[in-house]
RNA sequence: GGGCCCUUAGCUCAGCUGGUUCAGAGCACCUGUCUUACAAACAGGGGGUCGCAGGUUCGAACCCUGCAGGGCCCACCA
């Protein structure tokens, strides 16, 4: 059989994901198993895979596959959330580019078009996913607008209603005139911007006087309806009670004091717009201020505005500055940085804005979930984040969750009448009607009378119930799935949606099961491009991830992706990793060749096989032992490393070098079939990270029929290994790579045999047949006494020798040994001040002085060595 | 404004509770090789006063303080 010697991507991966897809390999149902689940962070069901997926969703994979591996009922929840902002302006943009306008529509019609193009992207993602080797439940697909779902998020609802933590108030919020929605805080995010600062002055009423103050947004002196100063402030005691005129809009309003006025900002007066900034309208509470909105929801000025009504907000700015200029108003005008609050969905600057708003209470549902990561029941990985998590619970606002949108879950509210009070809150339209007829006293009402709450909810919404609700827990809450899978194990996502998405997870754990959803959470890093900058698609820095699979493979992708993605650390992409990966791929797939083209022939196993077989197995339980202890702590790209390592060092450069027979020659049946186990043990350890090349050697090695597939197979355990048997063979590897390094200096042919003295002062022995097969032609004689010359290597204490003038530089070596010396001098001093320190000999514990002692001897003894060789060379 | 984190080889990062020669790994680089699995490879090699300055300690890459540079999160100072 004649085998390419490259591995082709390609010819396999296809064929084995269809295999393990068609035998239900990822499939999951409640048995007698321990379950492992983890649920994937929904993406955005228009969405396109990104290198960021691609992160997670290997990780997810990489800890699904070990877990099934390891005996558990391995459970991978795929699924896709609704986006609704994001994926509503997408359906906006696209309407907008066929000439049609979301306000043409009708909002069913809208809603279609929504759905129709849900329809056609939806899903993309998880297909993609499946190129990656992803292997989810791909029968539990979710989608955050399923009817199982909708009807959860709305039952969550009305429970949360009933419970009093919902509430429906007239309140400041960020609203978005672009998207024209209300957004939560956690979607504002604070751009710094260069502005300016103008210092305005309103006239006195009753004084020949004027007031200065300073703002950074002058359009809003329309909706002014006081000028605050601080009480104790001196300077404004005599505008105690005065009023002011606005400028440009005449009118009169009072001069309030109020200690949040910051006396050293600016002048110490603050113009107070209640409508239109946080602190205002507090201000604007405390005294009962009047309330004027000048904007339309679009961010133009509406009638407050006067005679700029219509004016866009910045357009106004503009304007207005200048009519205050050109009237004296304007003192004075300076730059300015500040943080502006910006909408994180469109970019636009958010305009706090009072409105009525559906809100849910968060402190109550804080307490378990600060709780719960406090003491240790949920985990955040890396720890350095449970004190952002921490911080951010304990300051928790409200959450805004209604918006202006149509794509979406609607919200259960329904209004009867033009009441504050006059709505109700229920599971459906019949059950709406029913207590609507009840609070509102009337009979007869009819459904017609009803009217639905227009708003819906925004896509966090759904998605904090996700690791509920994808069990159906929310509408069936002790069903069989739910009872069985949930709490989930692991959540793998970014860190940027900690607040946004896994506190609330947990919040709604808490909430709705008293129960975690999840043990631990993987924070995964950032992805980034080689110059650190965030991917996206505007700066066009983000590869597409198939593409790289089609270039390098999917395992290879894979193994690209995790070499440098240590959790919760921004990582750098760079495609040369993809490329390191393949090159892997391509070692191992030489390594089977090798393997595969072994004749047996009838000898009897030698000494250096088994030698090589001995010391391989116990570097492998080694390995296995230390990559638990990764997976342990999360350290997945540290496990990867592990085992490339292990594969291409350990396994390819030195066992198959030791186990393979002389060229010509056929190999021993013991020997093939051990190195074949051993070369088993890898593939399935290997197989969480690469499934595609590990399955199809694995398959390859297997004869027709004989097992099932690699995916489902156990995962070797560590067995006990012994540690000093692996340091000695180091030693033998020392002087191996000192005998290469000698003929390579001395351009010895391999064929050439080399004799090798070696002045034994502790036995090494044990793995001499190694280094002579190794060394290639190689013989080591042992000899008690002096050797002439200087050793090519020390190993331990023994000195190997290389006889003959024409091998020895002795100036050369002089000088190596004499610098040898000085450094072996300097460390001898340091150990030396040491040991002579009576502190160091009371305090230090006795191990380490121990070794302190032994570490002197030796150097003691190798200088004496040296010398001596220095002498004899001189000789 | 508050908080958190980072700075170790050209690059990306390990270095667990301070203690064996602890200064490491991978990649990149340099020099040889198409050697009988693999040039997507093999053999060999160079490279860092652990950001700077103090301090604690018998002993510091590791602990403390300050400084410099970089990053992140939170926040209602006009």
């Amino acid at each position: 059989m004649n085998i390419p010697s490259r591995y082709d991507p390609k010819a396999t991966e296809d064929k084995w994901y269809t295999y393990w897809l068609e035998n239900g390999y990822f499939r999951s149902r409640p048995d007698g198993r321990k379950p492992y689940t983890i649920v994937m962070p929904p993406p955005n069901v228009t969405g396109v895979l990104h290198m960021g997926h691609v992160l997670n969703n290997t990780l997810q994979d990489v800890l699904i596959r070990r877990a099934r591996m390891a005996g558990y009922n391995a459970c991978w929840v795929p699924g896709t959330d609704h986006a609704s902002i994001a994926t509503e302006a997408k359906v906006v943009a696209h309407l907008r580019a066929k000439g049609i306008e979301k306000s043409d529509l009708s909002r069913a019609e809208f809603v279609k078009h929504a759905w129709a193009w849900a329809h056609k992207h939806g899903g993309i993602i998880l297909e993609q996913l499946k190129k990656l080797g992803a292997s989810c439940d791909w029968a539990r697909i979710r989608f955050t607008l399923d009817e199982v779902l909708c009807e959860s998020v709305t039952r969550a609802f009305v429970d949360l209603y009933e419970r009093g933590l919902i509430y429906r108030g007239y309140r400041m919020v960020n609203w978005d005139p672009q998207a024209q929605t209300t957004i939560s805080d956690e979607e504002v995010s604070h751009v710094e911007k260069r502005g300016k600062l103008y210092y305005l002055r309103y006239p006195i009423k009753g004084l020949n006087a004027f007031v200065t103050l300073a703002t950074t947004r002058p359009e809003t002196i329309l909706g002014d309806t006081a000028i605050a100063v601080h009480p104790d402030d001196e300077r404004y005691a005599h505008l105690r009670g005065k009023t002011a005129i606005v400028p440009i809009a005449n009118r009169e309003i009072q001069i309030i004091q109020d200690e949040y006025v910051d006396r050293e900002f600016g002048t110490g007066c603050l113009k107070i717009t209640p409508a239109h900034d946080v602190n205002d309208s507090e201000i604007g509470d405390r005294h009962q201020l009047e309330i004027i909105d000048i904007f339309n929801e679009d961010g133009s000025l509406n009638a407050h505005g006067r005679h700029y009504e219509g004016k866009d907000r910045f357009a106004a700015r503009r304007l207005i500055v200048k009519e205050l200029q050109e009237k004296g108003f304007l003192v004075r005008e300076v730059d300015y940085a500040h943080k502006v609050g910006t909408s994180e969905r469109t970019g636009a600057v958010i305009e706090p804005k009072r409105s009525i708003q559906w809100f849910l209470k968060m402190k109550d549902l804080a307490k378990p979930a600060l709780e719960a990561v406090s003491n240790g029941a949920v985990a955040l990985v890396p720890a350095k984040f449970e004190r952002a998590y921490r911080h951010w619970m304990e300051g928790i606002h409200d959450w805004n969750i209604s918006r202006q949108l149509w794509w979406g879950h609607p919200i259960p509210a329904y209004y009867y009448g033009e009441g504050p009070a006059d709505f109700v809150v229920a599971q459906g339209p019949e059950k709406a009607l029913e207590q609507a007829r009840k609070k509102s006293g009337n009979p007869d009402l009819q459904a017609a009378d009803l009217k639905r709450d227009p708003d819906v909810l925004d896509t966090w919404f759904s998605a904090w119930l996700w690791p509920i609700s994808v069990f159906d827990g929310i509408r069936r809450p002790d069903n069989a799935e739910m009872t069985y899978y949930y709490p989930t194990q692991d959540l793998v996502t970014a860190p940027e949606i900690l607040f946004f998405w896994v506190a609330r997870m947990i919040m709604a754990g808490y909430a709705f099961k008293r129960q975690k959803p999840f043990s631990q959470v993987y924070l995964t890093g950032i992805v980034r491009d080689k110059r650190g900058r965030k991917m996206s698609k505007s700066l066009g820095n983000s590869p597409d991830p198939i593409a790289l699979i089609e270039r390098y493979g999917a395992d290879a992708v894979r193994v690209g992706m995790l070499l440098t993605a240590p959790a919760g650390n921004d990582l750098p992409f760079d495609e040369a990793l993809c490329l390191q990966g393949r090159n892997f791929a391509n070692k191992i797939w030489n390594a089977f060749r090798l393997v595969q083209r072994w004749e047996i022939g009838e000898k009897r196993q030698p000494d250096y096989a088994a030698l090589g077989v001995s010391w391989f197995t116990n570097r492998l339980n080694q390995a296995l032992h230390q990559l638990e202890r990764d997976f342990k702590a999360y350290r997945i790209s540290a496990a990867l490393m592990r085992l490339y390592k292990l594969i291409w060092n350990d396994f390819c450069a030195l066992y198959l070098e030791i186990a393979k027979p002389p060229y010509g020659e056929k190999i021993d049946a013991k020997t093939a079939s051990q190195t074949r186990q051993l070369f088993e043990d890898i593939l399935k350890a290997l197989h969480l990270f690469m499934p595609f090349l590990t399955e199809e050697i694995w398959q390859r090695f297997a004869r027709r029929g004989e097992r099932e597939a690699l995916i489902i197979t156990d995962m070797p355990e560590s067995k006990p290994y012994d540690e000093k048997l692996i340091r000695a063979f180091g030693f033998s590897v020392q002087v191996v790579s000192a005998l290469r390094h000698f003929r390579s200096e001395k351009n010895i042919p391999n064929a050439e045999k080399l004799t090798v003295f070696v002045s034994e002062r502790e036995t090494h022995r044990h793995f001499d047949p190694v280094i002579c097969k190794l060394a290639q032609l190689a013989e080591l004689r042992y000899v008690d006494g002096k050797i002439d010359g200087a050793p090519i290597v020390r190993a331990g204490l023994n000195e190997y020798f290389i006889p003959g003038e024409e091998a020895v530089d002795t100036r050369a070596e002089r000088a190596k040994a004499r610098a040898e010396i000085t450094h072996l001098q300097g460390f001898l001093k340091r150990v030396q001040k040491e040991l002579d320190n009576a502190d160091f000999i009371d305090r230090a514990p006795e191990s380490v002085v121990a070794a302190a002692r032994k570490k002197q001897a030796d150097a003691r003894e190798k200088i004496k060595r040296l010398q001596r060789h220095i002498e004899d060379l001189k000789g």
